[in-house]
DNA sequence: CCTGAATTGTAAGCTCCCTTACAGCCGTAA
DNA sequence: TTACGGCTGTAAGGGAGCTTACAATTCAGG
């Protein structure tokens, strides 16, 4: 076994996704990875590329984007390592329809889109798992869809903050602390607002207490349930 | 074979993401299906509910929604038959998020997830065709989502119709006739707007050529590209 | 420690489109 | 035929949040 391959195993080892997976099959898997090292700031793909590979990330922070003619960024996701990306060449996305930028330094590691359904073809249970993968990215986007059409830029960014905590939160006395730091610029894109105004409602949200900041961390509050 | 399961058996033939089966398996999924028939404007499940079924529609036609607190509506979908709803359950949806209801009188499939989980795992090639199926879904409902941050509402209409046509349009002199018939109310709740504004938006786009109306049919003219 | 770049804070003005309010119209059921 | 419910047309008014503009602050790198 090179030394590549054994890499790619021991990166496989801890993706989410491929828990389930044999050793043989992670084997075998392993054997179809080339791996990537990305610089911040650095993009694996933009929209309008002809890219026929599935991304997983190994180390580092992947963002996915879409941008307008006018410069504006949309922010879908924000990947960790053992995350997937790329995986709507799947559903015979031709060109890309969006952006994968590095939010920092990162090593992925890229599986063309033939192998990768060979894959699937070959394992039940690990097409499953991508299946639910793509099903909960459906469900997230579904939901905030709905939020910019129903609800207003605050509570958009409330329950930004409740979705971050969930990811990133750590508990600490005044309640549950977002571990990674976000501009406001970044928390706009995620929302679908701009700059000024999420410095504004996030002045508002501390004043009312609703978030709390420590340093440049966010700090939601535990809910008074007496 | 009982007449309900060749009943279920012919039905699922003309089926979308069925026809790859072989006979013996579109035997087993048909003897997991019960039908269930469904009046305009009945539901099939609405948001809140513990309902772990998915759903083929047999003849009718479907739509997927959201509502908000104060009565307002967002389509997600409108479903022909053989297409496959309710599939979030698969992603692990405890409760449905998402109602879906017969926009005329209906004839679905109901196949418990269970069961559905089952036959995905016999079948890679129709497990891949279900994760292709929602991909699909994914990408169409990252556009929308990025058209709703990132354009008015009147390009969010001309790119409707355009989305109508390529599902629904038959060529005829003057263009693209969108042969099916919706009103100013569920155009916006497709685009994310008001009825109000999308009848005002819409007679700007007859003025302007951009569209034409036959009766009250919608026709895309022809670019003219000398 | 210094400097330039990135981030944050603040505010005035404006615009798109939502809200509210009616009036006319069309289709269909009685 | 009438009557009623749903659909379409139109218009005034207002508001959320985007734009533009600039100043203050923080941060990272030399």
């Amino acid at each position: 076994m090179t030394d590549i391959k054994a890499c790619n195993l021991w990166h496989l080892a801890s993706a989410r996704h491929f828990a389930e997976l044999s050793e043989s099959e992670k084997e075998m898997m392993a054997s179809f990875m080339t791996h990537i090292n990305v610089k911040k700031s650095g993009y694996i793909y933009n929209a309008g590329d002809r890219d026929e590979t599935l991304y997983i990330v190994m180390e580092g922070r992947i963002k996915t984007t879409r941008l307008s003619e006018d410069g504006k960024e949309i922010t879908l996701e924000i990947l960790e390592p053992g995350d997937i990306f790329g995986e709507l060449t799947l559903a015979g996305e031709e060109e890309r329809e969006t952006s994968a930028v590095a939010l920092e330094d990162s090593l992925i590691c890229a599986v063309k889109r033939s192998d990768f359904e060979d894959f699937l073809h070959q394992s039940p249970l690990f097409a499953f798992s991508v299946t639910k993968l793509i099903g909960l990215r459906l469900r997230k986007i579904e939901n905030r869809y709905e939020n910019i059409i129903f609800k207003d830029v605050r509570s958009r960014l409330v329950s930004l903050f409740y979705d971050l905590a969930d990811k990133y939160g750590e508990e600490c006395p005044e309640g549950r602390k977002i571990k990674i730091r976000l501009s406001h610029q970044e928390l706009s894109n995620l929302i679908g607002s701009t700059r000024e105004t999420v410095t504004l409602e996030l002045s508002k949200l501390k004043k009312s207490g609703e978030i709390i900041t420590d340093g440049r961390a966010f700090i939601l509050p535990q809910k008074k349930t007496a």
